[in-house]
Order: C-alpha cells, then sequence, then structure tokens
DNA sequence: CTGCTCGTGTGACAAATGTTACTGTGGCTA
DNA sequence: TAGCCACAGTAACATTTGTCACACGAGCAG
C-alpha cells in the first residue's frame, strides 16, 4: 500500500480496500491553509472533499456577508452538501473555510454514482453523512428558533471546545459574536454573566471552559 | 394495472414499472386523517411514506411543545428524514403532522436498501428528496439566523400560499404564531403594518395576500 | 518611551419582541 | 335573546438584543 491509501484507510476505517484502490486511482490530494475558503455560496461543485487532516467550517451567508455557523469538518468526514449536489450540476448553497490546515482528497463528481453503485461501503457512508448532517443541521435550527443568545452561546462554546478536544477556546469575542450573527458587546456581557455565574474563566483571546 | 399502481404513477412519474411493481408487493396503503399527528419525536421510524395525495407538515418540537415549520409535504414527495433514518434503528428527530387527508404508501425500512440497490429510479428519487429537503432546511436558517419577524411573516405567507396554491390563506393569527414560534400579539402587529403597507387584506380566519 | 492597534469592559440608549390585560365582535347554542 | 367562545385589536410595560460612545490595558513597532 502506498503511503496515501494507509492514510485515506486510517481516516476512513470502513472503507473496503476495494473502495479505497478506486479512489486512489481516479482522485487527487490536495492541501489547504487555515483561512482559505474552499468553497463559496454560488459556486459551482464539481468534486467532493474527504477530509484527512484539519478542520473546515461549513457556514450560510446572509445577504449582508453575515457568517452563520452550521458545522465543522473534520478527518474522516465530507461535506455532506456536496456528497448530494455534486450529482447535479449544482451550485453551492454554503461556504468553506478552513480552520486548520487541510489535507484532502477530491473526488471528481463523475465518479460519484460509480462509486454508489459499485461500493457498499461508500453507500453507507453517504447515507451516514447525510443522515448525521442533517441532525446537526435541526439541532442548530433548535437553537436559533428556540433558545435565547446565552444558551446558544453555551452551546457554541461546547460544541466548540469538543471540536478541537480540549477545554480553552482561543477566539475573540468578535469572531464569537460573527458566528452567531450577533455583536461583539453583546458576547462581552453574556461571557461576563456566565464568569459570574462560575462557568467560565475569561483571559485575553482565551475562554477557559469550566463546565 | 391496478388502481394503486395507477395511482402511484400519477404521483410519481418518474419511478420505473420495476419499481412501482415492487413497492406494491410490498407495502401497503394508508389513510390519515387531519390532525393526525403521523410521527412523533423520538418515535422508532419503521417505514417511509410516499404521499399520494393530501398534505404533511414537518416541524420540529422544542423542548416545552413550542413547534417550529420545517416544509410542507405534499404528493409525489416523501420524508427525507425517513428515507435515511430508516436505515440504522433511527429514532425520529421531527413530528409529522396532517393538514389536508392524505393516502400514502408505507415501505418497510426492511424494503429501502433492496430499492436503492436495484432500482436507479428510486436511487435518483432519494438523492433528489434529500438535496432538496436540504436546501429547504437551510432557507429556514437563513430566515430564523438573518430576518426579523416582519419578513420571516412575509415568507411563511408566501410560502403558504404558493403549498395551497391560492392567495387567500386560512389560518388564524394564533395558528401563525405557533408555527413562527412568536406569540398571537405579535402576529397582529405586523400583519396590522403590512395592511397598512397594503400587502394584504385581514378578515376573520382569513388573510388575502396581494404580492 | 511613545504611539498605535487590538481585544475587552461598560454605560446609555434604541429597537424588536414577548407579556399582560383588557376590549370588541361575530357566530354558535342553550 | 342571553351567554359563551374563538378570534382579533391594541395599549402598556418588561425583557432581550443591537448600537453607539468611550475608556482601559496589553503588546508591538518605531
Amino acid at each position: 500500500m502506498s503511503k496515501n491509501i494507509n492514510t485515506i484507510k486510517t481516516a476512513f476505517p470502513n472503507f473496503s480496500n476495494d473502495l479505497i484502490n478506486e479512489i486512489e486511482a481516479n482522485s487527487s490530494f490536495q492541501s489547504f491553509k487555515a483561512g482559505d475558503v474552499i468553497m463559496r455560496t454560488g459556486q459551482y461543485i464539481k468534486s467532493t472533499l474527504l477530509i484527512l487532516k484539519g478542520q473546515l467550517k461549513i457556514y450560510r451567508e446572509g445577504e449582508d456577508g453575515e457568517e452563520f455557523l452550521m458545522y465543522y469538518l473534520q478527518p474522516g468526514q465530507a461535506c455532506a452538501i456536496s456528497l448530494i449536489c455534486a450529482t447535479k450540476n449544482q451550485t453551492s448553497q454554503i461556504t468553506a473555510k478552513v480552520v486548520e490546515d487541510v489535507e484532502a482528497v477530491t473526488i471528481p463528481l463523475t465518479l460519484m454514482d460509480k462509486l454508489m453503485m459499485n461500493h457498499r461501503s461508500w453507500y453507507e457512508f453517504v447515507i451516514f453523512t447525510y443522515r448525521t448532517r442533517f441532525e446537526e443541521v435541526l439541532e442548530v435550527i433548535d437553537n436559533i428558533a428556540f433558545r435565547a443568545m446565552d444558551e446558544r452561546l453555551e452551546f457554541y462554546l461546547k460544541r466548540h471546545a469538543k471540536a478541537c478536544g480540549c477545554t480553552t477556546i482561543h477566539l475573540s469575542h468578535q469572531e464569537i459574536a460573527l458566528e452567531l450573527n450577533t455583536s461583539r458587546e453583546v458576547i462581552s456581557r453574556l461571557l461576563k454573566k456566565m464568569e459570574q455565574r462560575g462557568l467560565v474563566t475569561l483571559n485575553r483571546n482565551q475562554i477557559e471552559l469550566l463546565m
């Protein structure tokens, strides 16, 4: 096995060897730097990305350039939107931005149907991806539909901590405000209250979660 | 062809005859009355519904029983959630309520994989359903994330009119308030403003769209 | 050190939305 | 007819969130 095949196998342990070989033979490896925008709203989708390393965030853009975080993509995952949109010449409904330097496999959309038909493990992966992302998006809807900003902030912090696997969050209040589509002052205010309730410790560019 | 097969063919013109025969042989027809709740949050999904007639609404429930409308299901459609969740013994994340008396085909989840593998037209239907529902949900997110209640109300009214194919909406302010997760007074207020702007005409239990 | 930028804290106020309370009106039924 | 109920209108007020203005301190560049 080549190094690349091993990398795929590690990130996607459920893929059959056949599947990995076919992917390996028909796709390319790509790297992206933190801050890169891989996919933009309105852009045509020509391929699907399998994430091997790093982290992406997927968000929805408002008309005036507001951002709204939907979910993070990590190694072993793929963008649900691209898995499906890719089948018909569709434009992207979301924006994908690199959070930590990413290494990924690019699968051309022309291969998608073939993989789907010939590889059970690919089919299961697609279905699983769709289901989990749909659930995640439903949870996002819950948050904005039913919860006030203080709860949404708590949820956001926890999710972020989970995504990076640590309890210290290195984000400015401004960045958080952007992702929750509110203003810095509101976040400052709410974080202060959380600090008073003993839920967090605040420092410059750093929030320590105590929950 | 039996009457039922004809009905399926009419509502789902893209289904191949083979596919329809297989569905016909392995599934049952069911009717539901307006007001029935077909699927509840937390319930196990044991089958998928293909809608032949009538109308369903799919919504998300909050912890305190709030409702939040996601989309309508109409003839020729199926619940995206059930198409996917059905593959693994999953519980429903949403609630489905009958708006107009429904006739539907119930497909047991055990059949799903087989249909997916053997029928191209089923595969395409599932992918199409997923994609369009995901897009619809993204639009819903846009609305609650980026727009104020007045715009959301306009969007809601237009969508409702589109769903029933007419410009007169027979809903009380209270019902609208529930689906947008706000209070009746707010809806009354906003509708009054819309009337003053000449966008609607208001009558008891009736809103006439002029846009 | 000085001056600058960035991130943060905070008060004052505006706007949107949620809540409470009360009114009126149409239609139904006893 | 009287009484009841669902629906709608609206005023007054509370709460949440957004906006503006300004101050402070850490850290960096000159």
